[in-house]
DNA sequence: TGTACATCAGTGAACGCGCGTTCACTGATGTAC
DNA sequence: TGTACATCAGTGAACGCGCGTTCACTGATGTAC
């Protein structure tokens, strides 16, 4: 919705500068963008996504106009779409890790990890600027290079969670079989109710939650009890 | 396998029609197909979309293009190319789950429900000719309609395993607490896992394949001491 | 069996459009003297 | 402080291209008489 009215607005004020110099003192010259920076334009590609398109979909035009540049100035910062298009599935999964990480070193003086991380992550899909749900889509679909950017996003993700949780069952006593897959279970479940959750309401995003956090629990009662049942 | 092969035929059937007509006597008159199925449309589609490219970034002349048609032609089978691609989810959908249950079915009876569902999912990546990998990229990507799309399909998917998984466990005299959820978890898992799996060598496949097994059990194994374990 | 006619899946040509990319340019900023 | 010069992020114009869609058409097939 903003995005859709900002565009206008950005478009506009190129020619602004040209019709109406009036008030456009700040912008020096006529029609020229003192200068931009990649994170304007990594925001401008995360604005035009919005909750529907793929980056795939991005034209380097469209990039421009959001951003507010000629077409052709596109390229004093990236040799392509897809140049732009992988870091910023970097980025976005830096900004992701870093938050749920701390939700997670919270949770565990609470201990309800699995809770709040859940909840950390819903909350978030809302909160940022749609580096989530960027990471979700880009992971199943697009080039092979996008698909191994998120790959190593998801991959940082899990390793953390892995020793988060070998962490906890220490405290309690307890132990995981196979922690490394019950780490990646949970990374990917995570991922899919995101992806699923992304177009819903509030109050149905709550009930998603609480299912994925059954299936949690589900996985870790199943990896304590795996060695006992050491069905082939 | 055949389709690849089938179509190259179909357009050089066309020219061949304008180039050197005295084979092709069955075909009447210069450069005009005789009549088009939605099916030759359909696979003509999934032959371009290939393990990469999103129905999305079809285009209505690549689609034309390969079926061996005039653009224009389209329009006479489809309103659009999205009408085409929710189409041809259902109809992917149908058809794998078809493959699924009947796998299931003989698996009952040998009492290996998980191995044999899993690897006959892994073996018709290959053996199919696209349907699968349609249905695991469109499910994240692409527009809300082909979202619902697949998520209907995934239901159905989702409630034929829940049957399974029932009537399983009442033979073995035990019981699921959720079973839904199990059923919705194992899904995703899997599915999951075909979206990972589908780039990857065969060796590694297998690897991917028995990690996703243990995962299951995990889920079974915990939704079996749910109950015990009534941890909030 | 033959003739007239309707139907409808196919056709080529044309349209306007947004795209990625190139070109030679401009002018603000920083550096050397 | 002033002057000369290099750098480099910005620019508008232009290109050729593939796209979706429209148009009036054609001719094979089926139906009515």
């Amino acid at each position: 919705m903003n995005q859709t009215s900002a565009l206008p607005q950005n478009t506009t004020l190129l020619q602004d500068s040209f019709h109406d110099d009036l008030e456009k003192v700040s912008v020096r010259t006529v029609g020229r963008k003192a200068t931009i920076t990649k994170d304007e334009l990594f925001q401008a590609a995360l604005n035009l996504i919005g909750p529907q398109k793929s980056i795939a979909s991005l034209s380097l035009r469209e990039v421009a106009r959001e951003a507010g540049i000629a077409p052709n100035s596109f390229y004093r910062h990236f040799k392509d779409i897809d140049e732009l298009a992988i870091e910023l599935i970097d980025r976005s999964g830096l900004v992701l890790r870093k938050i749920l990480h701390e939700a997670r070193i919270k949770a565990i003086k609470h201990g309800s990890i699995i809770r709040s991380s859940v909840e950390v992550f819903i909350k978030q899909l809302d909160a940022d600027e749609g580096n989530l749900s960027l990471l979700l889509r880009e992971g199943y679909t697009g080039s092979t290079s996008y698909k191994l950017a998120v790959e190593k996003q998801l991959n940082y993700f899990q390793q953390e969670l892995q020793e988060d949780l070998i962490r906890i069952e220490r405290i309690n006593h307890s132990k995981l079989v196979h922690p490394e897959l019950v780490a990646k279970a949970i990374t990917q479940l995570v991922f899919n109710m995101g992806a699923k959750v992304i177009d819903l309401p509030t109050d149905e995003r709550k009930q998603v939650a609480e299912q994925t956090m059954i299936m949690i629990r589900m996985l870790l009662e199943g990896s304590r009890h795996l060695d006992e049942a050491q069905i082939h």
